[in-house]
DNA sequence: TAGTGGTCTAGACCACGAG
DNA sequence: TCGTGGTCTAGACCACTAG
């Protein structure tokens, strides 16, 4: 998936910006309905007095973007929406709970480097057993505990990892950047908060919560799991998006 | 925010696309760190024998994709990952509970035309009193509620929707395809159920819930809101997602 | 001031696929 | 068959900015 840069009149100076911009709000206004033909590329080289490569330039981003679909022979048409896919941004924590205005504050919980077991095997993917570094660790907005981490890192992956006590520093803002990664999940979901989380938030037993999970890869290897507990009044998500995935 | 297309060794057989993964691939494995400098343009032109539009072209989809950052006169320049930004697909109900394995059925609890509410107008973002249709329904997978949709329509956006009783086809997928749209805007949050929501999915009050809310736009002017609430147990969001937003 | 990336041109050849 | 988009070339001028 990718976005389209913009759907105003005219952006930036550039030609093929316009183009874009101009078919863009044309299809996005419902001026052009989905399945309606694109004018060819010869005939917005003439429109526009540039040349082919600069019309190709807008048309192929916005066949990336979803907007149109290109056919051989045929010409480009506006595709209809299918399924919707919105970019969700994921900022670290400290930077979320001061944008709150809240003062933040970090604290470890616990730290045990271990062999894996097979639950921390299941979580990290992991196909053999190797150790794996098990964090705990809880983040405050203010005097009030804001969200409860537990985390996993593959010490296979991450060796120096094992050296690190995270006293001061937490996990996220340790891995990004200094490990490189290619590709990670998410799931979001709503839960009862157990014994444990409630104890962590200072929250009631069985009070909802909402968890984000999220596993990280590196350079093909399982890299660290980490699970988000946020009591349900202290956090939402929120994410922009524009059509088509 | 933009996708890499590939992360592998080489893919599509063009040359601009081999060019790009042969350098994501150096980055994305830790061969260049963040901050290293990659060829100039003129370099990687002799490198792979080519015009340096074809260079151009992969690197300004490494640029667009936040992989590297481009500077005149200095070059361009591995970044490091900042905020992260998954790809968060969103999909019709029918299809997710069918995906599922279970039978799907639909069911409009209520509906009613009305003039806008104070509420009405703060979902909507509307500026104006003006008439909206307020709709309640229920989706069920198997025999069990799934999740419930509490949906605004701006009737001043959509008139055709006035007409429409949405019996046996459910808003979501009425509105997509007919209606275009240019930007929305998610809120995920966890919730305890309320009475209302608890007696509509068969569920204890206080027992948590995952909300979804969606506020689209189309043309500068809203179009609807909407809130799903799923029980708990029902359903999780799943997002995969790489490098940078 | 000099070297980088940003953009554009006016051609070209090719693969694909509808007719 | 032949028009479409996909890709590429070998130049060019410009804007920006580090030194």
């Amino acid at each position: 998936m990718s976005t389209v840069e913009t759907a105003a009149a005219d952006s930036g100076g550039s030609l093929h910006q316009r183009i874009l911009s101009d078919i863009s709000e044309k299809i996005l206004s419902g001026a052009w309905a989905p399945g309606h033909r694109i004018p060819f590329e010869h005939e917005l080289t003439e429109q526009y007095g540039c040349s082919r490569m600069t019309v190709n330039k807008a048309l192929s981003q916005l066949a990336k973007a979803g907007l149109i679909e290109r056919r051989r022979r045929s010409g480009s048409f506006v595709r209809r929406p299918q399924s919707q896919a919105a970019v969700l941004e994921i900022h670290d924590i400290r930077i979320e709970v001061e944008a709150l205005g809240l003062a933040y504050r970090y604290e470890r919980v616990a730290r045990q480097k271990r062999r894996s077991s097979a639950e921390d095997r299941g979580l990290l993917e992991l196909d053999a057993a190797g150790p794996v570094l098990a964090l705990e660790c809880r983040h405050f907005a203010g005097k009030r505990p804001f969200a409860h981490e537990q985390r996993l890192i593959n010490l296979a992956a991450v060796p120096e990892a094992g050296e690190e006590e995270f006293l001061d520093i937490a996990p996220g803002p340790w891995l990004i950047g200094r490990v490189p990664w290619s590709e990670a999940e998410h799931r979001i979901r709503a839960v009862a908060a157990d014994d444990h989380a409630a104890d962590a938030l200072d929250i009631d037993p069985g009070a909802p919560c909402l968890v984000v999970e999220r596993r990280t890869w590196g350079a093909e290897h399982p890299v660290t799991h980490v699970r988000f507990t946020y009591a349900a009044d202290s956090h939402t998500l929120v994410a922009r998006f524009r059509p088509q995935g």
